[in-house]
Parts: C-alpha cells; sequence; structure tokens
DNA sequence: ACGGTATCTGGCCGAGTGGCCAGTTATTCA
DNA sequence: TGAATAACTGGCCACTCGGCCAGATACCGT
C-alpha cells in the first residue's frame, strides 16, 4: 500500500478512448495468443497498464468479450452490406457477397482472428444461465445472403431445386473457415480462394433451373 | 487418511478398458458442458471413479486430449475411406465424400462435437512450444478429397478452371460447418443439407469445362 | 492554487484446476 | 495361501484467473 515509485509517467484517457483503447489491446491479444491464454492482466499488460483499469471501463470480462463482437460485427456490417445490395444480377450478388467478406477479412485479420478465437472459447454467461454469443450475431450477415439468395431464386436466377438455406450455410461456411487457415497459414491466399469461391457458386446462378 | 467406507463396491479394469472408457466419458463430457468446463473431476464423476484414475491411466489432461481426437479421427477415416474409393464416377465420388461424411456426424454425434469443442478450446502445448492440433489431423480427410478432385479434374470429370484446393476447402467448410450447426440448433436436418450440398457441388463435375 | 472528481495502481481474495502422491484395495501369480 | 503388483481413492498443493477495493495520482473547473 505504500506508493515505492514516483510515478514516472502516467497517462489518463477519456471514457471513450480507453475503452476503445482496451477493446483493440484485447484483440490483438487474443488474435495472438489465443481466447484461452488472454487473460486480463495480459491485455492489459500490452498497453502497458493496470488491470484494474479494465475493471474500472467495463462491468467485466464478459463486457469485454462482448464488446469485441459488438464492434467487429459492425464494422463487418458496414462494409459489407452497401457492397452486397449495390449488386443487381444474380452472379455479382453472389460475388459481392464473397468478395467483400474476404476482403474485410485481409483488412481486418485480426479482428477476425479474435472473434473467432471468441466464439470458439469463450463461453458467455447470462444471469438466465449459460449461453454462448455464437453465431447469433454473426447470422446477421448470413441472413442477409439467404435472403439474396432466396429473392434470386424468386427471379429466376438461381436454380429452382436449389434450397437457399443450405447454400447459405455453405457459402457461409466457405467464408468462416479462412480465419482458421489464416492462424494456421499465414501465406493463404484470401485474393485467389475469394475468387475462385465466387466461380464455383457461380454455376448455380448461371444456369437457372 | 483413514478408510471410512468399507468399500461398498469398486471395480477395476484393464489398460486397455479403462483408457477407452475414460474417453468415452471425456467425449460425453465435453459434447455436454463444453471443453472448459470439462475438468478432470467432471469426467471422473461422469463413471463415479476418483479423479487419480485418469491421471494413472493417462500422462496428463493433454494425453487423454490428443486420445481423443486420434481416436475420432481414426474412426471417422474408417468409415470414410472406403466409401470414397468405392465410388467411380466424379459426382459418386463427390457425393460418397459428403454423404459418409454427414452419415458419420450423424452416428456419432457427440464424437464429433466432442472434437470441434477440443479444436476450439483445447490448446496442446508440447515440449518445443506452443501448438495446436488444430485441423492437421483432420487435414487427412480433406487431403484425401482434395487428391480425389485432382484426379477427377484430370480425368476431365471436372471443370479444368477449377483450383481443386479451394474447392477441397469449401466443402470441407460445408461439412465442418455442420456439428456448429448441431450444437446451436438440435433439429438440423442432416440428411436433407448432405443432399442438397452434394446436388451444389456436384455441377462443378457434371459440366466439365 | 485548490478541492473535487475521474482515473489508475497494486495487491489481496476465493474459486477452480491439473498434477501429484501416500495410503488403500483388488488382482494376479508363484 | 501369501506376497507382489496393479488399480484406485481422496486430499493436498501450487498455480492462475477474475473480481474487488483502499489508497495514490492525474485532471479540471472554479
Amino acid at each position: 500500500m505504500v506508493a515505492v515509485e514516483p510515478e514516472v509517467e502516467r497517462r489518463t484517457f477519456t471514457e471513450i478512448a480507453r475503452r476503445h483503447q482496451i477493446v483493440l489491446a484485447a484483440i490483438d491479444t487474443i488474435a495472438e495468443v489465443g481466447f484461452a491464454q488472454a487473460s486480463l492482466a495480459r491485455i492489459a499488460a500490452r498497453i502497458g497498464i493496470s488491470k484494474g483499469v479494465i475493471s474500472y471501463h467495463f462491468a467485466g470480462k464478459e463486457d469485454l468479450i462482448r464488446q469485441i463482437v459488438v464492434d467487429v460485427v459492425e464494422a463487418d456490417r458496414a462494409y459489407i452490406v452497401p457492397r452486397v445490395l449495390a449488386a443487381s444480377t444474380g452472379p455479382a450478388v453472389l460475388r459481392a457477397y464473397i468478395e467483400s467478406n474476404l476482403a474485410f477479412m485481409r483488412e481486418h485479420r485480426n479482428y477476425l482472428v479474435a472473434v473467432v478465437e471468441i466464439l470458439r472459447n469463450g463461453r458467455i454467461t447470462t444471469p438466465d444461465g449459460r449461453r454462448r454469443i455464437d453465431g447469433q450475431e454473426l447470422d446477421v450477415a448470413a441472413h442477409l445472403l439467404q435472403e439474396q439468395l432466396a429473392r434470386l431464386q424468386g427471379a429466376g436466377q438461381l436454380r429452382r431445386d436449389f434450397d437457399p438455406g443450405v447454400m447459405a450455410v455453405a457459402i457461409r461456411a466457405a467464408i468462416d473457415v479462412v480465419p482458421h487457415r489464416l492462424i494456421g497459414d499465414p501465406h493463404f491466399d484470401i485474393e485467389h480462394y475469394a475468387s475462385e469461391l465466387a466461380a464455383i457458386f457461380d454455376l448455380a446462378t448461371r444456369e437457372a433451373g
């Protein structure tokens, strides 16, 4: 309880700036060492603060984790939705969806690696019991895809014998696997993957059944 | 240190039987409560033994976890490989691959849910440093798929302008996402999904470019 | 300058975990 | 049957984590 050091230098931040700084530190920490190893102390150490600061700005670790997911999902949506809605034809919608998703991943690699880590490892315990954030938030993007596919099918731009729900799941899966690949293989070629992926699923739209 | 109870009943097992029993208990426990909550004590309690038994039969928790993955991967391979190799035509190979994978999932739901949990949460720390089991073992199945796709392409049963590697990743992703769905939605229709998935990817083989 | 408030530090605490082992019981084999 | 060995119990230990807080420090309006 005795102040040993003469306090060389200490910075204070405004509420918002500090919260954002902590969220970014948490994202980078999780992306680097994984969720299980990303303790509050470690996150705090990355930006040279005491772990008490995190407790001060967030209600708890759950709150911090939730904020990460919220921020990333929001950034993701803001990037993708307008690009998809700008497309008109069937193949263009699919291509826009796939490529904008993967482009966002390329630009914000750590963001998505961190979210993947969280969705994989981070159990969120709400008052009403044990629950997972899971893909519920990210499913917004999946729903967007499914809606677009259903619309295309209605317009005759997608084979009638295909289930848009299944197709949406398959496409999302092919996209969601990318952060995985990035974790294991730093040289994974996102651009090439996006291009090939779009080509494969183009088939389903090109030849309307 | 005093033996209070008169030892109502206690069973001993042979090495192999006990190890297997513990692995199964671990699989079910992980599948039910998730990796993070699956402590040795909890796993032991499920089959009514002391957690010391696990330490006795396994070098440590890592060893147990690794055994789970090895066992499941082996069972998976034993189920899938012959079914894929038995197929001859392009569409049949794809369909056999997808359907046998998903059939195995349906029959051994907990096995794969547990492995997903492990791959998601379980960091394996080897003596030489921090590593993940990750998809390395499961990639055997992915390699099998990629090899088959490359073979089909060589035989003119797959569009020449498709990258078999990317296609293999996309298909594996669509398959690997299923245990996820199972966790969130108990009523997920694997059979329907398998059928639709095969139909979608059939396109790439039906019309050789 | 100065007092009040916002921010921050550093350590303590309880909970939970895996590793470990001394002692207990079952099994096996000579 | 009577060791010798295998299998098992139950609890202790060191460790880590998140939550928490008393006290220290920076900031800001007056």
